[in-house]
DNA sequence: AAAATATTATACGATATATGTAAAATATAA
DNA sequence: TTATATTTTACATATATCGTATAATATTTT
């Protein structure tokens, strides 16, 4: 599966160069020979290392997901408080939001004749599945309490996330940093194996 | 000079739809029918309202080039001190800088053929010589001291704007507050006609 | 309601831009 | 030098955008 040149600068230069300007602007505007431009590589070197634009944007996505799904894992066997844990799982979440840019989900979603949709919808499904089991794991372990789906704890840290960023919230509680610990306590001790 | 459909609600949709879309991606990877339909409006309503997409750009240009030179015109007349004038002066310097995206100004200078670099030069060239103006009616109010040249002052107060979102300044001053109260300070001083 | 006006939808030819490939020229490494 | 990798240039094709014309549809005015 992995290239001989995906360890060269210039395979380096197209990701990074590429996944700014998605990032940005998103697919449908970024042109090839634009990357290639700013990434200093001939649109050849282009063609020789992607088949074409999109499969070089589901790659790039691909691994970003990656990296957040290694984290996320790293994370769920850590040796740490509940607490610590949702918090860092609730940053993970938001740091995730922040990491796949309006522009890029919009291309998705307003273009789906890009192909990158189905490409994000399948590997969400797989996504949602693995941390499906991660929460699973962590519950045979007794550090979440039993009786609760996994995939309802997917979508409340989620919703978690949102309400975190909400400016309503944090006015209620009169700022960011109480936000969150009133947050955290509330979700900690809801789920959580009391003793 | 004023069109008859400038306070439609058509016309602002345009305008407004327009602005944001040049902000974010520039005005080369924003495409007519996009901005119309962004703005629920048909092509041809934008075409009866304007020449061409640059020429709404140029536009949208001067309004804010307007609007600040508005701001600094009232601001000049203020009855305050000069402390606080050099702050404000200050802000709304920054303020600028952040009203022209780096988008905007990347497709003047990347691509010329655009027609906008000539405006945007043009537009520059009586900024300039309108806020000099300013700075003399000061000089002959003995609100600044007068054997400065309006165009060093001009070029001063940009340095300053830069120095304030200099990390190795607020490192140096311990806080943004402290690094803009010393640059104020030593600007004003400098400055100011000594009693 | 009828007439006048404004707005939209659709279609269109004309350009402009983007894509992906081929072949020749140049640089780099063995 | 020879072999390999990379770039340059050019190209055919496809897609996107532009600006306009026209007919259909809303909206206002009379």
């Amino acid at each position: 599966m992995t290239k001989p040149f995906e360890n060269t600068a210039k395979y380096r230069a197209i990701f990074d160069t590429a996944r700014e300007l998605f990032w940005k602007h998103g697919v449908r505007r970024v042109s090839v020979e634009e990357i290639c431009r700013n990434a200093g590589v001939s649109k050849m070197t282009f063609y020789k290392m992607f088949p074409n634009k999109v499969e070089l944007a589901k790659h790039i996505y691909d691994r970003i997901v990656d990296v957040a799904m290694e984290k996320f894992r790293a994370l769920m066997f850590m040796n740490i408080s509940v607490d610590e844990k949702i918090r860092k799982m609730i940053e993970l979440k938001i740091e995730g939001t922040h990491n796949i840019s309006q522009e890029f989900i919009q291309d998705l979603y307003k273009n789906p004749d890009l192909g990158l949709k189905v490409h994000v919808e399948e590997t969400s499904r797989k996504t949602w599945s693995m941390i499906a089991e991660c929460f699973r794991e962590a519950q045979r372990k007794g550090v979440f309490r039993s009786d609760i789906r996994p995939e309802f704890l997917l979508y409340y840290t989620e919703k978690m996330a949102e309400m975190i960023t909400d400016e309503r919230l944090i006015r209620i509680c009169g700022s960011p940093e109480e936000a969150i610990k009133e947050l955290i306590g509330f979700f900690a001790y809801g789920i959580s194996e009391h003793q």
